[in-house]
DNA sequence: TCCCATAGTTCGGAATATCGGAACTATTGA
DNA sequence: TCAATAGTTCCGATATTCCGAACTATGGGA
């Protein structure tokens, strides 16, 4: 396995955070990872809502994050952890992570 | 010419607004016609930045802007005038717009 | 050591979305 | 009525997304 790719902090871009939360399934996704303080394996989200997401898509989904820069992934024997960059990222972008699930959890409402 | 569609403020939706903002070149036009304060006409996007944007590439970004229901498009004799949206939007999602436009500035500078 | 189970990743093809040139429509003014 | 201007629609090329199937990596027995 090579090391997975995590952009530095000064490369996160805009876009990217925006286009990976624009997907409702990655949102939610995000904002469990963020939201439990502890660290999720990808098994965790074989089902979003009441939707159940293939392993591929799922897997498709994780990297999008990953790149964007909003989480990261470090193998832990045969699991993969998953922790929140969301501190990080509100340093960089302040408000702009709190503000987007927030919307989402006012929509959803 | 049938009338243009916009959503109602409650029908406005995070993950529409998210991916019309992901996009750089909706993401500048946003700005350029929340900021001015003053109304636009499509006409005035036709350069972001440095690039040149075609005729029809630009109709779409503008549908996608007012779909999400960022902007609202009016006829005006033989051109379109296109408003923010932004202050109807701020309430139903407070902070959202200002923190990805605040990304966007940090992130260009 | 070999084999199996678990957890994710990669591949590949179908469905979907985006981009932009060319043709079209709507409006105004001459 | 005609020409000019401002946008929209159409459609083919390209790129992206989705997901089943095959694959890889790791750890735990026997």
């Amino acid at each position: 396995m090579r090391p997975l790719f995590h952009p530095a902090l000064e490369d996160v871009r805009p876009e990217a955070i925006l286009h990976a939360l624009s997907d409702p399934i990655r949102a939610a996704i995000f904002t469990q990872i963020s939201g439990m303080g502890c660290v999720q394996a990808c098994s965790a989200f074989a089902v979003v809502g009441d939707r159940v997401i293939p392993k591929s898509s799922l897997s498709h989904h994780i990297k999008v994050l990953r790149e964007a820069g909003l989480i990261r992934c470090e193998r832990h024997g045969v699991e993969m952890r998953n922790h929140s960059r969301c501190s990080e990222v509100d340093q960089r972008f302040p408000g702009l992570l709190s503000a987007i699930l927030g919307a989402y959890a006012l929509a959803g409402a």
